[in-house]
RNA sequence: GGGUGGUUAGCUCAGUGGUAGAGCGCCUCGUUUACACCGAGGAUGUCGGGGGUUCGAAACCCUCACCGCCCA
């Protein structure tokens, strides 16, 4: 009867993971249609940068997202999950520039051209290794489209908003103060600068010579002090206010500068008195705005001193603080010096090295009435923020973003569509555009974030309105971690509002949290407590992996991770296999319709009304992204209620089969069916390997999403089945606790089973708890749920085991009726407390006033020892 | 400095007013015919401190302490 090819005895998951995944993609699985008549849901994937690998990160990102995508095409809609990569600027050029540098080349020894075909090559010969790993992982993602930023039509898609932006006003060129990387040599936005705090220095200067004016400033940069163009004081500071308007000299440069008031200076800090260095401090060059100040650029792009006409020119800025400060010291001009000094320092966060801010002319973007639009999307409701506690956040930084610089003086990237004409003219160019004879090209790119802003639209073929355009966005969510909300997801949300005439590029932001170790630190390489989720995936498999990622993914919270974690998901999977054997020996069966719910026994109607209740949970978790608490659920529902009670109930039935047996190899074959189509997302290798061999069919991919049915459960048969587990559960403590091996079978009397109705249920619990219906010596009895049963130990009996068994059991008993006593006692209580509580508790009085006599009677009947 | 999250069993974490939970770890027993990647049983918490609201607080309010994150 059984024609299914046998499951082997273990689990491997080596040998089902490359079959079936190769099986899915030859059959076009994850192929969406833009002609489909089935609604569309739509996840555009966080382009992993194309120098990357998959890390812990990616793996929980791309579970969510499949774990998405697979209900929803189980559901029933056309479930587009778009995959693609970034050309991420800075980072594949460092890259390709350090293969450069051990062959003793740099990019200016290829030229421009060259060094980006270089480029091109290495992303056609080691770029993307991540598009394979994401396979492994099961990632059910649309090959055939497959985007790149750098694509053609991607590509256009950025001149097209390049243009509108500019034309719209919204892009402009400027002198600013920006962040600028003296290793990358390039500017950088605000967020590619890490702030973190180092050990400085603080020290006090005084400026102008004896017999004139002078006064003493404050610094933590002593270097930048040659291109100081005025010192400000605030304009209510009694100490300076006679020194407000005339000016002081400048050791070394030699150069008179004005004394100025500015409400913006601290008269607390320091001196009350500091330098005004316009073209490398933000603050100083917000000041030099307002009074006029002259910005004196000191250093060149490697942030080495120049032009300053001192002995300092040609000092890195770090080796020159410290010539300034003996310089200073020799003169006698230092006061106090506070070192260490810890004080919050701006590092590039791509390779680390000290930001140095520098007046610079660069392009930026305009973003007061994009980020308007943006926070306006989220405020109304049109885009939601889950977990919403995270949308302060949000809130908080796209009111206060400052405009952004998006050139970049690289070769890796969009190349600005701006020319310049001999006499200065400015032309930018969209896609159809061809600049004027003669004109040059801007020589920067656009930072790798600005076409990523793109990516909900352009990876479907804006600037065209092509079909996957108009059935594909918005798109339905975007699952990302928390960290990229201000980097990605906000830009995302300003180009989409703007590019689509208000349309927002996404009704969900789902935020989940970073992946840390298992005591909950950060990982980092300097820690040594990286994991390799691919190592993870070889020792355990990928759907182990999944597991363990989903379990732990609270919205919004990093979670820990720990081999041992991954290593119980992987136990978790051979339970099921091994669950799925125990069936198919057992003759569980798809075949055909169920019993009618009303002629099952009370066990096949649990297991039914628990099923329902699972599938109705974890549809309702997984449309909320709560993934930990569904996985929880299928998880209990599957050890717990599935294999450690229905399984073993099960059996007594089995072994006598008949239509008892029959109704239970179909109401087991469909449960075991619609929970492997429940866990299908999650764990989608050994779900559709189980579920093929369970039904014969030939996929679980697009087989349906369970449906529950709240009128199919019968809350009666759960009291009746948690009595039998109570009744087993004495049972096996009671063996426990006299020493009886589990093996051994006894004899045993029950009475009272049909006074709680649970007289069918005898030999199934006789089975379980081995326990022969013979004649006997009865010598030592246990009540439980109104049941007795009686125990022939041939005399045998545990007196002591016994006593102390009573004993901690009318312990706890006593202590319960003592706290529900003392609130039925309680006036209070009796008057306020709704009658439900009430009613419960005076329940639980007279539960716990029976167990107690009870138990104290059968105290009484144990022979002295 | 400004925000913000947290402090619950050995570890990592659930738990938004009615007898404290999970996974892992720990202890005892056990190869019983799905599974030792297993089964059965068991131990473990003045829910960070203090105060308040309430008949009732891990949960709500105030306060203190410590840890973390974001922004400056």
């Amino acid at each position: 009867m059984n024609e299914r090819p046998e499951l082997a005895a273990a689990f491997t998951p080596a040998d089902i993971e490359g079959v079936l995944y190769q099986k899915w993609i030859d059959a076009s699985y994850f192929t969406a249609d833009a002609k489909s008549e089935k609604p569309p849901f739509t996840i555009v994937i966080p382009p992993p940068n194309v120098t990357g690998s998959l890390h812990i990160g990616h793996a929980l990102d791309h579970t969510l997202q499949d774990i998405l995508i697979r209900m929803k095409r189980m559901k029933g809609f056309e479930a587009l999950w778009l995959p693609g990569m970034d050309h991420a600027g800075i980072a594949t050029q460092n890259v390709v520039e350090k293969q450069l540098a051990a062959q003793g080349l740099s990019r200016h020894d290829l030229g421009r051209e060259k060094f980006v075909e270089k480029v091109w090559e290495w992303k056609a010969e080691s770029g993307g290794a991540i598009l394979a790993q994401m396979k492994r992982l099961g990632d059910s993602v649309d090959w055939s489209r497959e985007a790149f930023t750098m694509d053609a039509n991607l590509s256009e898609a950025v001149l097209e908003i390049f243009k509108r932006l500019y034309d719209s006003g919204l892009i402009y060129r400027a002198e600013r103060i920006i962040n600028w990387c003296p290793r990358c040599l390039t500017a950088l936005s605000d967020i590619e600068v890490d702030h973190k705090d180092i050990e400085g220095e603080f020290v006090q200067i005084t400026y102008g010579d004896e017999g004139e004016n002078q006064i003493s400033i404050a610094t933590t940069r002593p270097e930048t002090m040659l291109g100081d163009g005025a010192v400000a004081v605030n304009p209510d500071d009694d100490r300076y206010k006679h020194l407000i308007g005339t000016s002081v000299k400048l050791p070394y440069v030699n150069r008179m500068i004005p004394i100025i008031a500015d409400e913006l200076v601290d008269p607390e800090f320091g001196t009350g008195a500091v330098k005004v260095t316009a073209a490398h401090d933000p603050n100083d060059f917000e000041m030099a705005m307002r009074h006029n100040v002259p910005m004196v650029i000191i250093m060149n792009e490697h942030a080495v001193m120049a032009g300053t006409n001192t002995q300092f020119d040609g000092m890195d800025r770090f080796d020159a603080r410290r010539a300034v400060v003996e310089q200073l010291r020799a003169d006698g001009r230092i006061g106090w010096e506070k070192r260490p000094y810890m004080h919050s320092v701006g590092h590039c966060s791509r390779c680390e090295t000290v930001v140095e801010p520098r007046l610079s002319k660069q392009w930026f973007v305009k973003v007061a009435p994009l980020a308007k639009a943006a926070g306006d999307a989220v405020r109304d409701g049109r885009v939601k923020i889950e977990p919403e506690e995270l949308a302060p956040r949000y809130f908080d930084w796209i009111d206060n973003m400052h405009d952004w610089c998006i050139s970049r003086q690289l070769w890796w990237g969009h190349r600005i569509p701006v020319y310049y004409g001999p006499n200065g003219e400015v032309v930018v160019c969209g896609p159809n555009d061809v600049p004027p004879a003669g004109y040059e090209q801007d020589p920067d790119v656009l930072d790798t974030w600005f076409s990523s802003a793109l990516w909900p639209f352009s990876t479907l073929g804006w600037p065209n309105q092509t079909a996957d355009l108009t059935k594909f966005y918005p798109t339905s969510v975007l699952v990302t971690g928390y960290d990229i909300l201000f980097f990605w997801v906000a830009r995302m949300m300003m180009w989409g509002l703007f590019a689509m005439d208000g349309v927002q590029p996404f009704h969900t932001i789902a935020l989940h949290g970073l992946v840390r170790d298992k005591f909950g630190k950060k990982m980092s390489k300097s820690k040594g407590n990286v994991v390799d989720p691919i190592e993870f995936m070889d020792k355990y498999g990928s759907d182990a992996l999944r597991f363990t990622l989903a379990r732990g993914a609270n919205p919004g919270a990093d979670q820990a991770l720990a081999e041992e974690w991954i290593a119980g998901a992987r136990n978790f999977a051979t339970k099921l296999w091994n669950a799925t054997r125990f069936a198919n020996m057992n003759g569980a069966t798809t075949e055909g319709n169920l019993p009618a719910f009303d002629s099952l026994d009370d066990i096949n109607k649990w297991i039914l009304t628990r099923l329902d209740e699972t599938v109705a949970d974890v549809d309702q978790y997984l449309e909320k992204f709560e993934f930990a608490k569904a996985c929880e659920l299928i998880y209990h529902f599957a050890w717990d209620d599935l294999c450690d009670w229905y399984l073993e109930l099960t059996k007594s039935s089995f072994a006598k089969g008949g239509t008892g047996a029959a109704d239970t190899q179909r109401v087991l074959g469909h449960v075991l069916d619609q929970l492997l189509r429940l866990m299908h997302p999650i764990m989608p290798f050994i779900s559709e390997a189980l579920w093929c061999n369970l039904t014969g069919k030939e996929t679980l991919v697009t087989a349906a999403w369970p449906k529950f049915d709240p009128s199919q459960r019968d809350e009666s048969s759960l009291v009746a089945v948690s009595k039998v587990q109570e009744i087993i559960t004495e049972i096996r403590r009671f063996r426990n606790d006299q020493g009886i091996k589990t093996s051994a079978r006894v004899v045993a009397r029950f009475n009272g089973m049909s006074d709680v109705g649970l007289a069918s249920y005898e030999d199934a619990i006789r089975f379980v708890v081995r326990c022969d219906n013979n004649e006997g010596n009865f010598t030592s009895k246990i009540d439980v749920a109104g049941v007795t049963v009686e125990f022939d130990l041939s005399g045998a009996i545990d007196v002591k085991a016994e006593r102390a068994r009573l004993t901690k059991d009318l312990a706890a008993a006593e202590k319960d009726r003592n706290t529900a006593k003392v609130k039925i006692e309680n006036e209070g209580f009796m008057a306020k407390a709704p009658m439900e509580v009430v009613q419960e508790i005076r329940q639980r009085l007279a539960d716990t006033t029976a167990d107690i006599e009870r138990i104290t009677s059968a105290l009484a009947t144990l022979p002295v020892e």
